[in-house]
DNA sequence: TGCTAATATTTAACATGTTAATTAAGTTGG
DNA sequence: CCAACTTAATTAACATGTTAAATATTAGCA
């Protein structure tokens, strides 16, 4: 995978005394702030996880289905950000609740058609209604202008780790 | 010209019209975007964690623990922001390894003090000068004013949406 | 055509996240 | 002094994250 596997001694060793980029407060790594970040964001929508009886995993699937005709399992999975293993578990759950269906693709059999059904569409178009309430928020006490700078920076970090990858 | 997914082609994604404070894209939120970040930071330290044979979340606990003489269980658990069931199965097992040792408050049976046994000690120094490495070539990328400018938004954004909780 | 590689999804095994219940030890007010 | 409350940590139960392996299907090519 990647390059730096087993060379213990030949490496450019930055000084090792507390380095001045201000990252390596061990409580405050960038992942930890990350971390943090999206705990008080998801939290911010609990009150309305809790009523629909859904994790915060099943409302994003649910979400993206209802908003989308129909899509296979492996672009839902990419769209939402969850692993393929991970959301073939979700969808069993939200299948045998009837919040959704899944059938194979005509033209590849290889592919699942996931769709959601009327009770989920009812259920996502009332709650959307809080999420909504609930961005809009958000949007309002961070600063608008604020938050869309930190998404940008939020995607903007990922193509530049990415690239390095 | 629109942000693509990195490595996949675009998906055909409906925009359902509501909402024009741009947070409602729903494979864009707030909440995935900050996933997808910490994600693509933490990939970046996936060598060092398969080096030493182990987790991200093992890792934070080791350094924390290292870094600091001896702190309580519940200490660490804020520290490191992992819940304290979670902590409670990882301390169990890297006490098991010989990488931490528990021993109760003199002071307070009911807290358990944490601390570093000489072999964890050992191996987060050689780990941590790779850590440091990555963390340095991080600020470089994206630029240390933009990074910490970034940090400085998490912190905020945080602040914000604990004081409306 | 038939063999092989690539793709899409699922399953398995284990670690962590999350909420609620449990246990043990300290604190407080009568 | 002690019953009721609080705090610290663990345990339990279930959902999700992660990696690897298994399955089924399609694509590529000799």
């Amino acid at each position: 995978m990647n390059n730096s596997d087993s060379k213990h001694s030949s490496l450019p060793v930055p000084d090792k005394g507390q380095s001045s980029h201000g990252l390596n407060d061990f409580s405050h790594t960038l992942p930890i702030r990350l971390l943090r970040a999206r705990h008080a964001a998801v939290s911010q929508f609990q009150p309305i996880f809790r009523k629909y009886n859904v994790t915060e995993q099943q409302w994003r699937v649910l979400r993206m289905v209802t908003s989308a005709n129909a899509m296979t399992a492996g672009e839902l999975s990419q769209a939402i950000f969850i692993s393929m293993p991970s959301l073939s578990r979700i969808m069993q759950s939200l299948e045998a609740r009837n919040l959704i269906r899944r059938h194979a693709n005509k033209d590849d059999l290889r592919k699942t058609m996931v769709s959601s059904t009327s009770a989920a569409q009812a259920m996502v178009a009332e709650a959307a209604i809080w999420s909504d309430t609930r961005y809009s928020d958000i949007a309002q006490w961070f600063g608008k202008e604020r938050l869309e700078h930190l998404q940008r920076l939020l995607d903007d970090l990922v193509q530049t780790l990415d690239q390095h990858q």
